[in-house]
DNA sequence: CGAAGTCTTGAAGAGCTTCAATACGCGTGG
DNA sequence: CCACGCGTATTGAAGCTCTTCAAGACTTCG
């Protein structure tokens, strides 16, 4: 007979995540946990969803980063959102139930899915619950709402500054630290991607940082020399990450 | 005894809307009619929210044009969402607690304000109108993605070019067409801040699209001259509208 | 009729893209 | 072990898109 630890729960990372906005039961847990499948790895490059995709089930990201995304026919790519380990990559489409646009794995990525009755079970018995899951894809579209400034009101330096504060702060929030420096693992024409500039431009962008010492890049790891002044410069405010614990 | 008669309802822009996408059972729009407060009034350029604001209802928008934008600290603004007759101008702030944007008023507008624990009633009592509200919210987060690829991707003439051929179906979605033009009174400072450019460039841009015979400009209504080619211009496909009707 | 807001136009310049060439880093096969 | 190849990063130069500033015309309204 194997006792399981609860902190060593794969689906550890959604609780965390879940926590950080609000109290979660253990009928909740319970919940979550039941309506979740077993963990697969998908790797780096893989489409976890595409577009036109009517998928059954959404995906929990336990580890690794994926990004959102969208191209033209002409092939002009625009990122529209990053997500980090407890996000649900495609809660949306349990709702929407068809994918207007691609998830793809920018890492190595560890899941799990939740069929859509499992989910649609949930919004029958668990109204608290439903509301906590319907804050996630609001929190999504926050954050979405603030890189659409970023994109239209914001020079490309700022855009880049207000980025990484972001970045650390989402980070931060679930522990992901790696001696103060934030591990992410994407080429610059990824960056490029998720600003709406070239890959040249980025390049610059990037050595206009380093140059100021704002910024440390080594190898797969960003070192934040100055989070204040990078926040000045991109008119940061926390506000939109709504990381506040209270009821829901 | 006065009777009333149902079209007469000021909830119809609601059920309208919400019919687009799903069935709308009758204890359901009872639901909806027992949330939502008296229909009141605002003044065009008035603010029916603020940033940072924590709203007690949300607000339902029965008739005009509503925005939602973020200023930054320099005065720059971006309109990051058109709102029409029948949708939840901050529904998402029933979830979020707290605003982390503005919400103005285009034109003059007829509302009615759902309180939040009349919602959060909701939430408990029907679990298929409460992914019908969440549906709301995400095909607002889907369109605002789809502005997104738009700042990031899509050059000003595109962009504009999208931005009205989104246009032209949302309010044929509502039925509000008048005599096959769009009525659309916003000044071109307003459609700048919508595409992240200056006014100037829209101008230079309206007058691009007006020299190729796609629109005609008169007054506070938009002629779409030929909708085939705008549509090629953009690169736009109606996927992310979700303008299915289907269960959810 | 005057005032304020909006639209339009021209001209200079900033920000970003594109093309093209070079350098670097890393894993693979000889 | 080194050479090669491929993806990524870096740099320069030319050019396009869009911004800014400034002035004038048109509209609307009290």
């Amino acid at each position: 007979m194997t006792a399981t630890a609860p902190t060593d729960n794969p689906l550890d990372a959604l609780f965390v995540r879940l926590q950080q906005h609000d109290k979660l039961g253990d009928a909740e847990r319970a919940a979550l946990s039941a309506a979740l499948g077993p963990v697969e790895t998908l790797p780096k490059g893989a489409d976890l969803v595409r577009e036109g995709d009517n998928p059954g089930s959404s995906t929990l990201l336990l580890e690794g980063l994926a990004c959102r995304y969208r191209t033209l026919s002409d092939g002009r790519r625009q990122i529209v959102a990053l997500h980090l380990p407890g996000d649900f990559v495609d809660l949306h489409a349990f709702v929407l139930k068809e994918m207007d646009h691609a998830v793809g794995a920018i890492t190595t990525c560890r899941i799990a899915r939740a069929p859509h009755p499992a989910l649609e079970r949930i919004t029958e018995d668990h109204p608290h619950l439903t509301r906590l899951l319907w804050l996630l894809t609001l929190i999504d579209a926050a954050i979405m709402r603030e890189w659409a400034v970023g994109l239209g009101r914001r020079t490309a330096v700022e855009h880049m500054a207000h980025l990484l504060c972001e970045l650390d702060l989402r980070l931060r929030a679930i522990g992901q630290q790696h001696d103060d420096r934030l591990y992410f693992p994407v080429t610059q024409s990824d960056l490029g991607d998720m600003l709406g500039i070239s890959p040249v431009h980025t390049n610059r962008v990037l050595q206009e940082l380093r140059s100021r010492q704002l910024i440390h890049w080594e190898g797969d790891f960003i070192e934040l020399l100055d989070r204040k002044a990078l926040a000045e410069m991109a008119d940061f405010g926390d506000l939109y990450l709504h990381l506040v614990r209270r009821p829901r």
